[in-house]
DNA sequence: CATCAAATTGACGTGAACGTAAGGATCACG
DNA sequence: CGTGATCCTTACGTTCACGTCAATTTGATG
């Protein structure tokens, strides 16, 4: 839709612009150079310097993920990094054990720092879930209550004509 | 500790300085005062200008309650001054009742309104807690797959020496 | 009432996270 | 090979959410 208007399409990943990668994930050009800037998102690889930038779907996902976890945690950018980090110490762990030549001690230890990278996240993901899911019931609650006091309010006074029926929807909903 | 060092405590609440307030709800004077600015708290009830703020408890309920909804949805001030009006619209809504000279049929549209307010809020934190609680999901898999790995590289080629204990706590520990 | 910590208004400064504009270079296409 | 759309880099601008400094007041206490 953008790349190449029409055309000739070749079919194999791995060569997406910049646009095309923003209007993928919902952003903008600006914002993808500026995560590479501050060393966010690697350089695209070996790019001859002023050439434009290709991304393969995988580097999509990437960047996906990020501003996922951007969104949900609510961290800067700058702590943001230090938690893809670990994401990719993970992935060097997983080339690190595909190939054969490593001895079990060194695997060992490169699976005990993903285990630590991945507890700091869980823990820190909790945490936040908890509160959320805490805030979630004091407004189910609240919300209760008010149904109630509605209930109560139409059967003391009501009786007179049918109440419309309420418009709600279960939350969460379309 | 910091509005009148020492001496004669006056005992019933309200007369808390900004400062006090500041500390108890972990911020500084100047976010307080910004958020006064902004329209986010309300002015302090007729202060003659130039003298100093006065907050009651509820007041520091409502700071620590702002800064909470901040922190975990994620929005601007200004998203979260259209929340905060959904709570005024329920705060009026409270104060309104008490008083037994309002019609049925108001009533009836003021805890329709607050009912909407709550929905609002209940979708938008019911959202974000899903959307949390997959990561968690997606970590604890990831997490599980991990040890799993440790084990068997443990069994194949451990049995040497044993291996000492792991170092894990439940996530979520203190 | 003198004093000193803490508060007030006003103004300017700052870091984060981009937006925007300028002047060229690239790239797919005809 | 021309051309229009997109991209490149550089650099300055912007918004949000406060921080900080200054000159002055307020207000509880010795």
């Amino acid at each position: 839709m953008s790349s190449r208007t029409p055309g000739t399409e070749q079919p194999h990943a791995g060569s997406l612009r910049i646009g095309d990668v923003a209007r993928l994930v919902g952003t903008t050009p600006r914002t993808i150079r500026y995560y590479e800037e501050i060393g966010l998102l690697p350089e695209a690889p070996a790019r001859p310097s002023g050439r434009h930038r290709l991304y393969s779907d995988t580097e999509v996902e990437r960047l996906r993920e990020v501003m996922r976890l951007k969104d949900l945690l609510g961290v800067s950018l700058e702590e943001l990094k230090t938690l893809l980090a670990a994401e990719d110490a993970r992935a060097a762990v997983r080339a690190q054990l595909r190939r054969e030549d490593v001895d079990s001690d060194r695997r060992q230890a490169l699976l005990q720092e993903a285990l630590g990278h991945i507890d700091r996240q869980l823990a820190l993901v909790r945490r936040r879930a908890g509160e959320l899911s805490r805030l979630e019931d004091e407004l189910s609650e609240t919300r209760k209550r008010v149904r109630r006091k509605m209930r109560e309010l139409d059967a003391h006074a009501g009786a007179t004509f049918a109440a419309p029926a309420p418009i709600l929807q279960r939350p969460g909903g379309p």
